[in-house]
DNA sequence: ATATGAAGTGGGAAAAAGTGGGATGAGAAT
DNA sequence: ATTCTCATCCCACTTTTTCCCACTTCATAT
């Protein structure tokens, strides 16, 4: 399970190192795709074949799937890690989350995924999140436990 | 079963022990996450297992169940108990509870979980939950027995 | 009152993690 | 064909983290 939040340098190359404690568990071949609400997805080549999967089975002849499958399919790129643990994002992926030119990205474990987010826009996330933190929990609150 | 309330040390390298009493029940093993009301949580593995499986069967489509799990997974670290019996606070929950720079933290034992206090957060709430406490009860009165 | 032990605190050395940058080789352009 | 550029691989340095040992303080019992 992947848990945490790190904040890593992306260097002149725009490598960014794994927070060593998820290595083991990303393997040596990773995923890079779009993700949501800015930022980008990383998967485990496994998981990625779940997810490809459970959308795949949506059927083509919908926009919104169509609009949808394009995004992430189309957003998606295998990434060898390196010797030493480090994933390089293709340029066109910073693009689509706010990184470039950004000498820092705040990486977060999410159960199953990565997600990369610029630091600036993760922190605006977090404020307006955290007012309805509350609610959200109240309203899960009703659902578990 | 969690009880008490203790005011520990919070040294250089952000290390807290646990009061020598719960840590026969906590194993060596801790998962520490963001809280509610500006604290953070600490589970046994085995309480931590049973929340995030609830949460990681719900939708990543819906943007409140993902801004419920960046939280709870993206602020959660697992953290082993040193020989000495003490837990170390991450630098981003030490942030998040308002622990930066602070050399103490308050631990509250509530059932299930240990709650790491800002000293000062720590007793505001306790004067104002407490003059409210009669209504509290009745509220939740309402709801259980 | 003193001794004994457990709990809590402090800090140094070794190991690991993170970062920077150069060498090598493939492919593109001239 | 030669040169140039770019990406990949590899090595080296710096910082952070981890592991271990030692000291202090508090409580209990003799």
């Amino acid at each position: 399970m992947l848990i945490g939040e790190y904040t890593h340098k992306i260097d002149e190359k725009g490598r960014v190192s794994l927070p060593a404690k998820w290595r083991k568990e990303m393997g040596n071949k990773i995923i890079i795709t779009r993700g949501l609400d800015n930022c980008l997805f990383v998967f485990t080549s496994k998981e990625w074949i779940k997810l490809s999967a459970e959308l795949s089975s949506s059927s083509w002849l919908k926009s919104d799937t169509r609009a949808f499958n394009r995004r992430i399919f189309g957003g998606a790129t295998e990434v060898e890690i390196d010797t030493v643990g480090r994933m390089l994002l293709p340029e066109f992926l910073k693009k689509e989350a706010s990184l470039v030119d950004m000498d820092k990205a705040v990486l977060i474990g999410v159960d199953n995924r990565i997600e990369v987010w610029n630091e600036v826009v993760w922190s605006d996330y977090k404020n307006i999140t955290d007012k309805q933190a509350d609610e959200i929990a109240e309203k899960i609150g009703n659902t578990i436990r």
